[in-house]
DNA sequence: TTTTTAGCTTACATTTCGTAACTTAGTTTA
DNA sequence: TAAACTAAGTTACGAAATGTAAGCTAAAAA
């Protein structure tokens, strides 16, 4: 009785956007391309997950990374259409956290 | 330099989100009031995780258990006024998906 | 009376994650 | 010119999260 009604690209799109910090990292790149050391610094996160997680947004083609040949060179990381177009789904997410989420510990 | 400036509530709503299996439990939730284990059939999950991730949900009301006292006693969950109010979210989810995620192997 | 179902819980192995130290190459400081 | 520093990672390893499978309790169906 296995059940998989729930559409594939669907079902792709959550294991892309829920895997740990993803989101996080295209929330962070919305603001625009930015480094390697400033993307750790702003979101907190490992030098060994981050390396990881970009890739694979790389792979997803929701990342691009970009060599600047200066010296020394610069590596950039920036949203693809496909990660621009992902602004939305961060708008609703804004909004409902703005509306509903509280915190008090 | 921990620049922690992301805003407080928008990272809870994020951690919450982004915990594995949390937005297919509310994706599937959206159909309406459920039992334990036509959720459990529908989104293929443990019931171990299940289980941990309802109690989750429940804690940050945007779930709630009901037990029905039938003989034999049924239980349900269904989303809260807060829950529903992710739907958004989700349709902005399927949206990209079906623009675009492709799968092929 | 044995078997089945619902709604979990427990034990255990595997996978993922975070921490910290290390690397390579170029750069500024003393 | 040597020593220290920065960027962009990589590696090793322990801790935490996850999946698998089996067990449990109470009631119901065969």
């Amino acid at each position: 009785m296995d059940q998989k009604k729930i559409c594939p690209r669907f079902e792709k799109a959550l294991k892309i956007l829920n895997h740990s910090w993803n989101t996080l990292l295209i929330y962070q790149l919305l603001e625009g391309p930015q480094r390697y050391s400033t993307i750790k610094n702003k979101v907190g996160i490992s030098s060994r997950v981050l390396t990881e997680r970009l890739k694979e947004l790389e792979i997803e083609n929701i990342v691009e990374r970009t060599v600047i040949p200066s010296t020394p060179v610069v590596i950039e990381y920036e949203l693809t259409e496909k990660g621009h177009a992902l602004a939305p789904v961060l708008k609703a997410i804004e909004q409902w956290s703005s509306m509903w989420v509280n915190i008090e510990e």
